[in-house]
DNA sequence: GTTTTTTTTGCAACCGGTTGCAAAAATTAT
DNA sequence: ATAATTTTTGCAACCGGTTGCAAAAAAAAC
């Protein structure tokens, strides 16, 4: 059907290598030569096979881009800069969702199949030991959103989510609450942990602060509204700080519905700062994660690493800042 | 580095077409043989090469997922049913992200050479000429979101967008409504443009109904309330059917800041039924899409292509149906 | 136990490219 | 003009698989 390397050489009357040559950069073809080819190329409408060129060179320029985090709404913006970085550089990523229980052995050995040059891992919940299995496998991983250690295991980019939860307990005592709480999101996903860690650790040096936490059921609006309207029923505390907007959404939802007025009744600090809490109507006061920042530096590092495969392992982390807009009271 | 095909032979000690056929369903090989080199697989570690076998099968399992649209927050649910749906079926979406000028020839190309089985086209904004020269090279495509027309050149799966306009006028006009506007997104977007002629096709038979329409910048939260804005100051309309939720939500929020009621002062309908338009504190009346039928047929029809390329083209609509929440005033 | 039929297996060519190597051609030096 | 050097080109092997075909082995029929 479309035209392989063989039928433009032979209409162009010189042998494959010569084609091949031709569209390989930093191969030696001579003009004349270049000039023969390309004109037989373009009369055949011929481009070169990735995949097969990839059985010699063993590159792909495939990346395999993988998530479980397809409901917070921020991912959309995290997809776009994402696909656009790659593709900028010309490499491809190949979408693997994470979403169900889809068996992480399995998609790895699904990567594998394809060959991809490197994964990029953006979850702040898929625990390290899954971006571990892949260097494992000597495949080039960066873990975006990941947690991060001291001594990582693999290439983590993202915040720093113990100072983030600091940053949040500082904000709410300067304030003058006396009586804060974490909400944070499932238990199990490391980065609320950590959240909640500096959030305690930053309250701790405040004995006049009262503090307490507690745990939506998902990282979702409707999650965050239960949770609320329970706490709200028995003895809510002054301010909250959630480990997400959306769950802050859901919040302030349900703040209203109990007839209380945010941040003269309650106030709410949410983390992220994802388009929606900027809308008029939102108005949340939140911690800002630079996600541009964190998505091409992921990248930068992933193209690094494609020429470095062994590269020793880094955190990179980037300071996040207070957003501040209407969900809190004002700084006295 | 990883095992082949080769490594897996020497160590069984048998050719290298057994072990092909090991692998391949459908194949023949005696039980015996089959143990003997699973058994050296397993100790191997070894699978397939997916690339390399799509030079011979002529199938890579890869699937082209283009689309342009990475701001509204409905494509997140998109992409994840999209990817989902994909990979239960052994394919695998490559995401090509066409949002900026980037050269839709340049990325057609790119999902030949890497020979793609077929291509979705998931935008309500692109227009058919594009998902058209995909077909002209002989790729399955379908257009999902797609602008139906009478004959379709390539299969289209999605709304009717003349009728979800329709009914989004009998919608107002069956609660009394006597002035009412359409606000759409960018002019070009030739779905806005249906859901324009549906609307005022439906209006036209009702001489006492006064109506007008006007265009957003962009479909975006903050285009929507800068338009309402503007309409309110002028001489608005008692109800406002807006093209898509992200803008309803931007009007919304314009309508309040005007110190205005909505519902009561102001009336308005959406269209898609996104996720949040449901959440308390938004309570957005709307067409809702059936998203999850459109895209789990879309897929259908991709698997329907593969083994039949030439399969004539159809288009696949969807009725939608009104969400009642609280932005419209309650029927008579 | 033969013969016939069916199943299993290996050989070798091929999928669409790349690349080390040596020969051929073009340059440059003498 | 010839010799030495550099550049360009083609040959052939290879990347990791699949598959048509014929030979070998196993099973069924006689």
């Amino acid at each position: 059907m479309t035209a392989t390397l063989k039928d433009v050489a032979n209409r162009a009357g010189v042998s494959t290598s010569a084609v091949s040559r031709t569209f390989t950069d930093g191969a030696s073809v001579s003009l004349k030569m270049r000039r023969k080819v390309e004109k037989a190329a373009a009369e055949l409408g011929y481009s070169p096979n990735f995949l097969a060129r990839s059985l010699t060179t063993r590159r792909t320029k495939l990346i395999g881009l993988v998530s479980n985090n397809f409901h917070n709404p921020i991912f959309l913006q995290v997809f776009d800069l994402f696909t656009r970085g790659l593709q900028d550089r010309g490499l491809r990523p190949l979408l693997v969702n994470l979403s169900d229980e889809v068996d992480p052995e399995n998609s790895l050995r699904m990567l594998q199949q394809y060959s991809v040059d490197g994964a990029i891992v953006a979850s702040s919940t898929l625990p390290p030991v899954f971006s571990k299995a892949f260097r494992d496998q000597k495949l080039p991983v960066v873990h975006t959103f990941g947690r991060y250690t001291s001594s990582p295991d693999v290439h983590v980019v993202g915040i720093d989510n113990v100072e983030a939860g600091r940053m949040a307990a500082r904000e709410l005592v300067e304030r003058g609450y006396k009586k804060v709480a974490y909400l944070g999101g499932p238990q199990l996903a490391t980065s609320a942990q950590d959240r909640l860690e500096g959030f305690e650790r930053e309250l701790s040096q405040h004995p006049d602060v009262a503090q307490s936490h507690s745990y939506a059921a998902a990282y979702s609006f409707e999650a965050g509204r239960a949770e609320m309207l329970r706490l709200l029923k028995e003895n809510p505390a002054e301010a909250y700080f959630c480990a997400d907007d959306v769950l802050s959404i859901g919040a302030l939802s349900a703040v209203k519905d109990m007839g209380l007025r945010v941040h003269e009744d309650i106030g709410i600090i949410g983390l992220n700062d994802m388009e929606m809490s900027g809308w008029e109507n939102i108005n949340l006061t939140t911690i800002h994660q630079p996600i541009r920042q964190i998505i091409s530096s992921s990248i930068e590092l992933m193209v690094a690493m494609l020429d470095e495969p062994d590269r020793y392992p880094e955190a990179r982390l980037f300071p996040c800042r207070v957003v501040e807009r209407g969900t809190l009271r004002p700084r006295p």
